[in-house]
DNA sequence: CTGAAAGCGCTTACAG
DNA sequence: CTGAAAGCGCTTACAG
């Protein structure tokens, strides 16, 4: 059913019925609420979203590009946070959401990018849709990574990891050691680094984190070795686990476990208790990102917290009020019982 | 940019750019291939989702309806592994997500329900979302519902409860009691029920597992009283953790606690740690839908798995192949060491 | 306050 | 193999 038949149903035109569904102010109140009845009766129920979108150049609908695939972003506690947060300031401004994947290179894809009215992009992208987006004009928010002129949330993920390093590392005879997420890249191997490996760029943020470790822990005077820093491809438990067990194996077995993620953490905690080693007299713990089951995990973390929750609201916000503002979350050190 | 640019700037007909992007065979290779790198070079991303949703009447758009708020679904472990579940199959089927909530009742989100081809249903809707797609004639599943002639994914909730009582409770003289989630509408607040209040439609949810419960116990010739199953408005940590302390602090305190989902489980746990109570020992706590948390509780969680994963994957399946099947999933008893 | 008409950017049946 | 033309369902500036 169309605003076309509509109109002949009711003997008004189509612009008086579109004009009572969106703009009460140019008809009197008696015929738009007639024609509001009479619609609902007949069972129309408003002009289509698509015809609008095309006609006006408006979808109502903001995109959210994820820079994992869907899939595992649901299963990510971060991502699921910051999603809450986005949805929350969505619903009360009348938006809907689309959500897409950089790491999806389809036609439907690009196709579907060309409906939302702007993006929040979440961590760097894979792939051409940011420089579609970019050169759509549309307005953005990129959260978690930078570029130029882009308004921005992020952290200081530096600041945060030195000020966890420092508190954990209490002693000058710590051996401290690192479980970190994503260090390098196309490498789907648990594995502790080289030496050489340490020369890398400094903007991502696992490597952001993984110096500011090195300069908290360099605070005590302790330097972490290569064979103590780990990388793990992704972020889920099996793998952690893994070097879990690696690091707790190692003849001079680490004290204290700086992992990038609370997920990581809990598998070491988990690792840990099979070895019959305690959290955190015989190796200290520390977390990142103070995710729901942080605080329930035995014991509970020590972690720095990043808000998921908040910053979904501010992405959110920012985009809503076309903002250029590039911001910094606080991300606050949180001490409880595993550091 | 729009196709009659491109068609100007390359001297082709539009209809052909159109066949370049979305009918291969209806050109020469040679003139395709021109065309696509062509657009490539001068920035045309391809045909705008809008305009062609317009014209050919599909969006390869699908929506999700929640009948929670977006922003509660995605701290619902459950609705986040179903949602999983779904984009796997979504991204293969080159199909694009749209998230809806049957919470929302503005006229921006019944424009958005004339976007989607169809329709996945998760638990039973609020408001008239339902009926308008029914009337749309579009595809559609249920989920965790049932509605006539409509095509469904469900579990079996009543025997899976049964089945699960029945394990836990294994002594004449065990005192059981429920947590149970949403067994009132409209009450907001953590308490027991009273007598005249089992006096319930069987249709919802939450009563099919109670009467489960209910049943499972029987066989062991034990009845629950009404005030040793406790109603909790939403399934958050804060409120179960009420209700178990509610529970444990009676004059005869249950030593079987069935709970209506993990999470609810986990803050008894929880508790029953405070208060210097053992798991399974003191206290058998049984939970439900088999989150992955479920296993890294302390002590891992007996439960029934709801495999929302496989949830997901099925229900995106059936809506993919326009199915009618009605079909029930396996739920199945996990024994681990709560109970 | 109301309606006739143009046009948003495409796809598709059809003619050549 | 290619192009001219109709029309998908709306919104909006404009005329009355």
């Amino acid at each position: 059913m169309s605003l076309k038949d509509v109109s002949k149903l009711l003997g008004v035109s189509t612009a008086t019925i579109s004009n009572a569904f969106n703009r009460p102010d140019q008809l009197s109140v008696a015929l738009r609420s007639r024609i509001l009845s009479e619609c609902e009766r007949i069972g129309y129920a408003g002009p289509s979203m698509i015809a609008r979108s095309l006609r006006s150049g408006q979808s109502d609908v903001i995109a959210v590009m994820l820079s994992d695939s869907l899939t595992y972003s649901f299963s990510d506690p971060m991502a699921t946070d910051f999603m809450a947060g986005i949805t929350e300031v969505l619903a009360k401004a009348h938006k809907q959401l689309l959500l897409l994947s950089s790491t999806i290179k389809s036609d439907a894809q690009i196709r579907a990018e060309s409906l939302p009215d702007g993006f929040i992009f979440y961590g760097a992208p894979e792939g051409d849709s940011f420089n579609r987006v970019i050169r759509s004009g549309k307005p953005l928010i990129v959260v978690d990574f930078d570029y130029p002129e882009v308004p921005s949330v992020n952290i200081d993920n530096y600041e945060a990891c030195k000020q966890l390093a420092s508190h954990a590392i209490t002693n000058a005879s710590d051996i401290p050691a690192i479980l970190g997420m994503r260090l390098k890249h196309n490498d789907d191997h648990v594995h502790p680094l080289s030496a050489t490996d340490l020369d890398h760029d400094k903007q991502e943020i696992s490597w952001q984190r993984l110096f500011g470790y090195l300069a908290g822990a360099q605070q005590s005077g302790i330097e972490i070795l290569p064979e103590h820093i780990v990388h793990l491809p992704i972020n889920i438990m099996s793998q952690a686990e893994e070097g879990a067990r690696y690091l707790l194996s190692q003849p001079k077995r680490p004290n204290v476990i700086l992992c990038m993620s609370d997920i990581i953490a809990i598998a070491v905690c988990k690792v840990a208790r099979e070895l019959g080693l305690r959290v955190p007299e015989d190796v200290k713990v520390t977390g990142f990102d103070d995710i729901a089951e942080a605080t329930r995990n035995q014991p509970p973390l020590t972690t720095i917290s990043q808000q998921g929750y908040e910053k979904g609201q501010l992405a959110a916000n920012l985009l809503l009020k076309a903002s250029n503002e590039r911001t910094m979350m606080d991300a606050k050190l949180v001490v409880r019982e595993s550091a």
